[in-house]
DNA sequence: GTCTATAAGCGGATAGAC
DNA sequence: GTCTATCCGCTTATAGAC
């Protein structure tokens, strides 16, 4: 790793405290050198502008998301509820650590299109992702068959709780803490419920207090 | 209507424009000012700063949006599918008419926390009305009897899924469209499948391709 | 109420020395 | 690679005339 990676990357460690704690908006590239005790000019010579270091972000942002997903979902591994909840959490978590880029997404995205080209891709390899793992866990006789179209909706259904959460969350006025986090997997429980197989059923009513229809 | 209260709100009709086109970091007063052909300075007499402007927007989208909901919800009318999906679609076109404020809400309510707290009350009011109308629905026998707890989840889950479909299909890199919006009902129903009674179940089999769990 | 004029300050960005 | 110095432009906000 050179000097200037490593200094680039220094960047984008403290823009990304500096960005969670206090917005995109208040946080400018003169705060981010000061904090790191480098020059404005410094960080110029690293990147272009602010969007330039948030793009970077974001990028750096999905390769770990990827890598994370994929070390705890063996694609042919478990389709079962203690697999489900802990991707759950997981990403949650990971929201948690790029937490501004969340907040912020839409008004990102709406004035940078380089960045949303860049997050659509993404956007896109994550719903593949949950789809894989709906028809996975059917073949593994874990969900009952459910048709096509309602693979499609279910996907997005769940992808949907999975990326707004914290948002929610946030926006209720509520705290980010193990209990709140575990009311988001006991809704994503909830809907996932109509759809396990019978077996499924039977070994997660032994578990805690699943609540029947 | 005074003078004064008439300039108001031209300055919030104009300010929604501009956000909703460009966002709220992108537009200042003065392009605010400038589009409405009156000055800066009268800008800042009817209002302190930037703030206040979307403050203002909040509280007037919070009192129109209460009131067009009272106005297709009847506490007592009748729960059934076709007032569900009315009613979405009524939030998802309000949020459309406001839609730089959920697009940037999370950011907005971090940095103003007087917005935070109004937006806050506003949010548990959605909420009640939603778990109201779950209520009725199972008095009505459209919904089949629901545990209490679960009730709770329902109405998070429900509510999320109005909050934020419209930022979901914009990140999503989706156009908001009759067709789009429809999806986000297609979900809701899905949603929703479980908990019909029997005779909500067979009324809707003679409606639309519902799909059958 | 509305305007004009303007102060004060900041953020983004670059040039050129080291 | 990194720093110092600096500039332009813009945004916020106010004072004071009308």
């Amino acid at each position: 790793m050179s000097k200037a990676d490593r200094t680039k990357s220094r960047i984008l460690e403290t823009a990304i405290e500096l960005f969670n704690d206090r917005g995109t908006k208040a946080v400018t590239t003169n705060h981010i050198a000061a904090a790191l005790g480098i020059s404005p000019g410094n960080l110029y010579y690293h990147f272009r502008n602010k969007e330039e270091i948030i793009r970077a972000i974001f990028v750096q942002m999905h390769e770990v998301g990827v890598s994370e997903y994929r070390e705890i979902n063996d694609p042919r591994g478990p389709g079962n509820a203690a697999s489900m909840e802990e991707t759950f959490l997981m990403i949650q978590r990971f929201n948690w650590r790029y937490r501004f880029f969340k907040r912020e997404l839409a008004a990102l995205v709406q004035s940078d299109p380089e960045l949303k080209a860049l997050f659509v891709a993404s956007h896109r390899e994550h719903l593949a992702m949950v789809r894989q793992a709906i028809d996975a866990s059917i073949e593994q006789g874990f969900f009952r068959e459910i048709p096509l179209h309602l693979r499609e909706l279910l996907t997005e259904q769940i992808w949907l709780m999975a990326l707004f959460w914290l948002n929610y969350l946030e926006v209720g006025g509520e705290e980010v803490t193990e209990a709140t986090l575990a009311r988001g997997n006991e809704i994503l429980r909830t809907m996932m419920l109509p759809y396990l197989s019978e077996s499924a059923l039977r070994s997660v009513m032994q578990g805690s207090g699943v609540h029947t229809l």
